[in-house]
DNA sequence: TTTGTCACG
DNA sequence: ACGTACGTGACAAAC
C-alpha cells in the first residue's frame, strides 16, 4: 500500500508564488490551485499512491501557540488572493476523490507526521511539501518529495535517509536537534544565537543530540566561545527542540484504508473546474470518458445523428425552419462537411459529389435562413472565393464570446460551451459506418448539438450587457471585411526584397567582422548572453553595465545606446542589431510568405486583443518599418498591381481625439476644434508660453506627455522617456492634470467605474473585465488602473476604425468595385484601386473614416496615393 | 516553451 | 521598499 500525504498549504503556497497571477472572468484568483494542480497531478502519476491525505492548517491556534505565546508572531498574513483559493481547493480535491485532513489545534506538519509515523512495514508513504521541517520524518518507508524551485523552474527531490545523510550528516531525527539550535526565524523561535546551519550540523553530528551536549557541556571540545553561547541559550534551545518537532499523535485516523482514492464526483469536479475555468484539467483527471469514446456517465442528453444524402429536401427543411445553426469543417479544397443542429438532431451533410456545392451555394446565400455559426470569417471566405456571397449570418459564437469576454484565449464552440455552462451531450450513431465517421468528428458532433443552446445564450448575454450593435453591427460585418481582406492580400516585389535582402548582408557580415575584431574573438552576436559577456565581463571588455536581466546583463538598445561613446564596438553593435533585425525578420519572413499569386495574405484576427484592436500574423503587416530611413526602405516592396496605385489614409491622433471627446475637457476640444497642433497646445498650456514661442523641445516634451497620458503615465517612465528628471516630469504631469482638468476627471472616473463594474468599456460598450484592480499586489493594481484608463480610448478608437472599415467596404463594393480595402494599422487604411479611381476613392476613403463616428471633435483622415506603401506616405 | 530583443500603432 | 506607460507579433537563443 502506498500513501501520499501532501502538506496543502505549504505547496498551495509555493504554487501561489511559482505561477503568475491567473484569474477568471469574474476576479477570483486561481493561479495557486492551477499550480497545486499541476505539482498534484506529477505526484499522482510519478508515486501512483494507493491513498492520498492532503492536510491543511487551521486558523485556531495550535499547542504550540499555547506553549509559547510568540509563536509565528509577526508573520505576515497571506495575500488574500491566497487565501480565497483554499476553500476551492479543498472542494475540489474533495470532489475528485481525496482526502483533507484537517484538525484543529494541530498544524498540517503534525498530521503529516501522524500519517508518516504510522505507516507499517510493507507499506511505504510519500511525504510532499515545500517545507524542510518535515526531512525530520524520514525513515525506512518514509520519503519526503521537497518541491522547490531552480532558475524558476518547478523541480521536486526526493529525500530519503541516505539522502539526508548525504546532505546533513546526520540522521532524520538529529535534523530537529540542529533545527532546535539554529532556532526559526519564519516562526520567531529564537535558538542559540550566534550559532548559523553549519555550526549546528557540525555540532549535531559530532556530539548527537542537543540533550547529550548540555549534559556534558564542560567536558565537551569545542571552542569556548562557542561554549558560552550555548549556555547563554539553554533555555531557548529546549523551548526551540520541542516546537521544532513535530507532533506524531495528532488524534486523527491512522488508517490509510481510510484515505483510499475514492472515484470522483464527476459533475460536481467538472463544475467546479468550469467555474476555475480550467478546461484542460477535466480531461487531466479524465472526468469527461469513461470507456467507450461515444459514451458519457455524467447525465446528458443524447443526440442522434443523421446523414443527409438528399440536398434538396434538407434545403427546404431549412428553408421552413429558417433558422440554421451549423459549424463546418473545411479541407484544403473547401467545405469538407456540414454540420447542423436540427430538431432531431445533429444532420450531416457531407461534401461526397459534385451537387453539394450548389446546396452550399442555395444554403448560404439565402438571405431568408438565419445562419448561427462559429467562423463567420472562414465562411465569408468560401463564399468570396466561389463566387458569391454568404447572407443571413445572424451569429459568430466566437465573435460573441470574444465581447462578453476578451481575456479569454479560446473561443471554440467546445470552449464557449465550458464557460456558458451547457448541458453535456451524448452523440448516438445508427451504424457501424456512421460510428467511424462519429469517432473521428466526435468534436464537431458534439459542437453542433449545442450551437442552438450556445447561440441563444450568447446572444442573451450580449443583449443583457448591450453590447448588441458592437457584434450586429461592428463584429460580424466586419468578419466579412476581414475575409476580403486577406483574401486580396499585398502584392509585394519578391526581387526587390531578394535584392535588398543581399545588400543587408553584405553589410552585416561587414559588421560581424568588425565587432569580432574590436572584441577580439568571435561570438554569436545575436546571443543577447554571450553578447552580455563580451561586453560586461572583466575578463573582456569590462564596460560599465547597468540592468540585469534575470539571466545575465541586459544589452538592449536603451543600454548600448547609453554605451556609445564608450567603446567603438557599441555603434556596430547597434548598427548589426538593426540590420539583422530586417534580414531576419523582414526580408527572409516576408520572402516565405508570398504566395504563389505574388501577394501577402496576413491574417487578420479578430478575437486576439484585449483592447478590441485586430492583429495581424503570418506575417504581421502591422510593424512594417516606417521610423528609420533605411527600414522605411522596405515598404518599396509593398506595390499595387499594375495599373492599380495604393490609397493609403490615416487618422490624425486619433487616440487623443477621442480622449478630448471622451472627457468632454473643453481645452483640448478647442485645440482640436481650431485645428492647432495638439502638441504645441499642450506645450503652450503646460509650459505656459504662447503657441507662438513654443519650441521644437517644448513640443517634444509635450508629446511625450500626451502619449504618456493615453497609458495611463507615472513619473518616473516619463523623465526615462525625456530625459528629465523624476521631479521635473511630475511637474509636468501636474501641470497637464491641472490645464487639462477634464481629462485628470475623466481618469478618475474610468478608474472608479471599473472598480465598481469590474470592467473598463469603450463609447461603444466593448468591455474588458479587471481582476486586477482587486489585487493586493499593488503593481498589479496599479496595472490595472492604467489599463481602465487606456483601454477605453485605445478601444474606442478601434471601434471607430472598424465602423470605417465596414463603411468604406460597401462604398467600394458599389462605387469601385475593382478598388480593395486590402490593411488596417490600426489607425490607417489601405485601398488598392484602378489608377484611373484614385481621386474618388480617395475621397470615399477620407469621407468614411471622418464621418464614421459623430463625437464632440472632429476626426481627421489625411490620404496620400502612390504605386507603393512608402510613395503612399 | 520561455526569454530577450525590437518592429509597429 | 518596490517597480515603474498601453496594445501587439516574429525571430533567435537557451532551456
Amino acid at each position: 500500500m502506498k500513501l501520499l500525504v501532501i502538506d496543502g498549504n505549504s505547496i498551495l503556497n509555493r504554487a501561489y508564488y511559482g505561477v503568475r497571477l491567473l484569474s477568471t472572468k469574474d476576479g477570483r484568483f486561481t493561479n495557486g490551485i492551477y499550480g497545486f494542480l499541476n505539482i498534484f497531478l506529477s505526484l499522482l502519476s510519478n508515486y501512483e499512491p494507493d491513498s492520498v491525505a492532503i492536510a491543511f492548517d487551521l486558523k485556531a491556534p495550535t499547542f504550540r501557540h499555547k506553549m509559547y505565546a510568540d509563536y509565528k508572531a509577526g508573520r505576515k498574513p497571506a495575500p488574500r488572493e491566497l487565501i480565497e483559493q483554499f476553500a476551492p481547493l479543498k472542494e475540489l480535491l474533495t470532489a475528485l476523490g481525496y482526502t483533507v485532513v484537517e484538525k484543529e489545534g494541530y498544524e498540517a506538519d503534525d498530521i503529516l507526521g501522524t500519517l508518516s509515523a504510522s505507516c507499517k512495514d510493507g507499506d511505504f508513504c510519500y511525504i510532499a511539501t515545500g517545507d524542510r521541517d518535515s526531512l525530520q520524518l524520514v525513515k525506512e518507508n518514509v520519503s519526503v518529495v521537497l518541491a522547490s524551485t531552480k532558475a524558476g523552474q518547478p523541480v521536486s527531490t526526493l529525500y530519503d535517509v541516505e539522502k539526508i545523510k548525504e546532505e546533513y550528516l546526520v540522521t532524520p531525527e538529529q535534523l530537529i536537534d540542529i533545527k532546535a539550535i539554529q532556532g526559526d526565524s519564519s516562526d520567531n523561535i529564537p535558538g542559540v544565537a550566534g550559532i548559523g546551519p553549519k555550526g549546528a550540523i557540525e555540532l549535531i553530528s559530532k556530539f548527537g543530540s542537543i540533550e547529550n551536549i548540555y549534559e556534558n557541556l564542560e567536558n565537551l571540545d569545542i571552542k569556548p566561545g562557542t561554549k558560552v553561547k550555548l549556555e547563554t541559550s539553554r533555555e531557548n534551545a529546549f523551548l526551540s527542540k520541542t516546537l521544532g518537532t513535530i507532533c506524531l499523535e495528532a488524534p486523527i485516523s491512522t488508517n490509510p484504508e481510510d484515505y483510499l482514492i475514492k472515484s470522483p464526483d464527476r459533475d460536481k469536479a467538472k463544475r467546479l473546474f468550469a467555474s476555475l475555468e480550467m478546461f484542460k484539467h477535466i480531461k487531466r483527471f479524465n472526468l469527461d470518458e469513461e470507456g467507450e469514446a461515444l459514451a458519457d456517465e455524467s447525465p446528458s442528453k443524447e443526440i442522434s445523428v443523421y446523414y443527409e444524402d438528399d440536398y434538396d429536401s434538407f434545403l427546404d427543411e431549412l428553408r421552413k425552419t429558417k433558422k440554421a445553426f451549423f459549424i463546418t469543417k473545411y479541407d484544403d479544397g473547401g467545405i469538407e462537411y456540414f454540420f447542423f443542429k436540427t430538431e432531431k438532431g445533429v444532420s450531416v451533410v457531407r461534401n461526397a459529389d459534385f451537387m453539394f456545392m450548389s446546396f452550399a451555394k442555395d444554403f448560404l446565400s439565402d438571405e431568408s435562413i438565419e445562419k448561427y455559426t462559429d467562423n463567420a470569417k472562414h465562411l465569408f471566405a468560401f463564399c468570396e472565393i466561389n463566387g458569391f456571397s454568404a447572407e443571413g449570418i445572424k451569429l459568430d459564437t466566437s465573435l460573441a464570446g470574444y465581447l462578453l469576454n476578451p481575456n479569454s484565449s479560446d473561443y471554440s464552440v467546445s470552449a464557449l460551451s465550458e464557460v456558458y455552462n451547457l448541458e453535456k451531450v451524448k452523440i448516438s450513431a445508427q451504424s457501424d459506418e456512421e460510428l467511424s465517421v462519429c469517432e473521428e468528428e466526435i468534436l464537431n458532433l458534439k459542437g453542433a448539438a449545442v450551437m442552438e443552446s450556445l447561440s441563444l445564450k450568447l446572444m442573451s448575454a450580449i443583449t443583457e450587457n448591450s453590447q448588441e450593435k458592437l457584434l450586429y453591427e461592428i463584429e460580424i460585418p466586419l468578419s466579412k471585411v476581414l475575409a476580403s481582406m486577406e483574401r486580396e492580400g499585398f502584392s509585394v516585389d519578391r526581387e526587390g526584397i531578394i535584392a535588398y535582402g543581399e545588400k543587408l548582408s553584405d553589410v552585416i557580415s561587414v559588421k560581424l567582422g568588425n565587432i569580432y575584431a574590436l572584441a577580439g574573438c568571435e561570438f554569436n552576436v545575436n546571443s543577447p548572453k554571450q553578447l552580455g559577456e563580451v561586453l560586461f565581463s572583466e575578463d573582456k571588455l569590462n564596460l560599465p553595465h547597468q540592468k540585469k536581466t534575470k539571466n545575465g546583463y541586459s544589452t538592449n538598445a536603451e543600454v548600448l545606446e547609453f554605451l556609445k561613446d564608450k567603446h567603438p564596438i557599441i555603434p556596430e553593435i547597434l548598427e548589426y542589431r538593426t540590420l539583422s533585425k530586417l534580414k531576419s525578420t523582414y526580408c527572409d519572413g516576408l520572402l516565405k510568405v508570398i504566395d504563389n499569386d505574388g501577394r501577402i495574405h496576413s491574417t487578420l484576427n479578430q478575437t486576439e486583443t484585449r483592447t478590441g484592436r485586430i492583429s495581424s500574423t503570418e506575417p504581421n503587416l502591422q510593424n512594417i518599418p516606417v521610423r528609420t530611413e533605411l527600414g522605411r526602405e522596405l515598404r518599396r516592396f509593398f506595390n499595387a498591381k499594375d495599373g492599380f496605385v495604393l490609397v493609403d489614409a490615416d487618422y490624425s491622433q486619433i487616440e487623443l481625439r477621442v480622449l478630448a471627446a471622451m472627457a468632454e475637457d473643453e481645452m483640448m476640444k478647442k485645440a482640436f476644434l481650431e485645428d492647432i497642433d495638439i502638441h504645441t497646445a499642450t506645450a503652450s498650456q503646460v509650459f505656459s508660453v504662447p503657441l507662438s514661442e513654443v519650441t521644437s523641445d517644448d513640443r517634444r516634451k509635450a508629446k511625450a506627455v500626451n502619449f504618456g497620458i493615453v497609458y495611463g503615465i507615472g513619473a518616473f517612465s516619463l523623465s526615462n522617456d525625456i530625459g528629465t528628471t523624476v521631479s521635473e516630469a511630475d511637474r509636468y504631469i501636474k501641470g497637464y492634470l491641472a490645464n487639462y482638468s477634464g481629462v485628470a476627471a475623466f481618469m478618475e472616473k474610468c478608474k472608479s467605474d471599473a472598480k465598481r463594474k469590474g470592467y473598463a468599456e469603450t463609447v461603444f460598450g466593448r468591455r474588458r473585465y479587471l481582476p486586477e484592480l482587486t489585487a493586493s499586489n499593488a503593481n498589479l493594481r496599479n496595472f490595472g488602473e492604467r489599463v481602465a484608463m487606456n483601454m477605453p480610448i485605445q478601444g474606442t478608437a478601434a471601434d471607430i476604425i472598424k465602423i470605417a472599415m465596414i463603411r468604406v467596404w460597401e462604398r467600394l463594393k458599389n462605387e469601385a468595385p475593382e478598388a480593395h480595402l486590402i490593411m488596417q494599422v490600426h489607425d490607417e487604411l489601405i485601398i488598392e484601386a484602378p489608377e484611373d479611381k484614385k481621386d474618388m476613392v480617395s475621397l470615399l476613403l477620407k469621407e468614411e473614416m471622418e464621418n464614421a463616428v459623430k463625437m464632440s471633435v472632429p476626426f481627421i483622415a489625411e490620404v496620400n496615393c502612390g504605386k507603393t506603401w512608402y510613395d503612399a506616405k
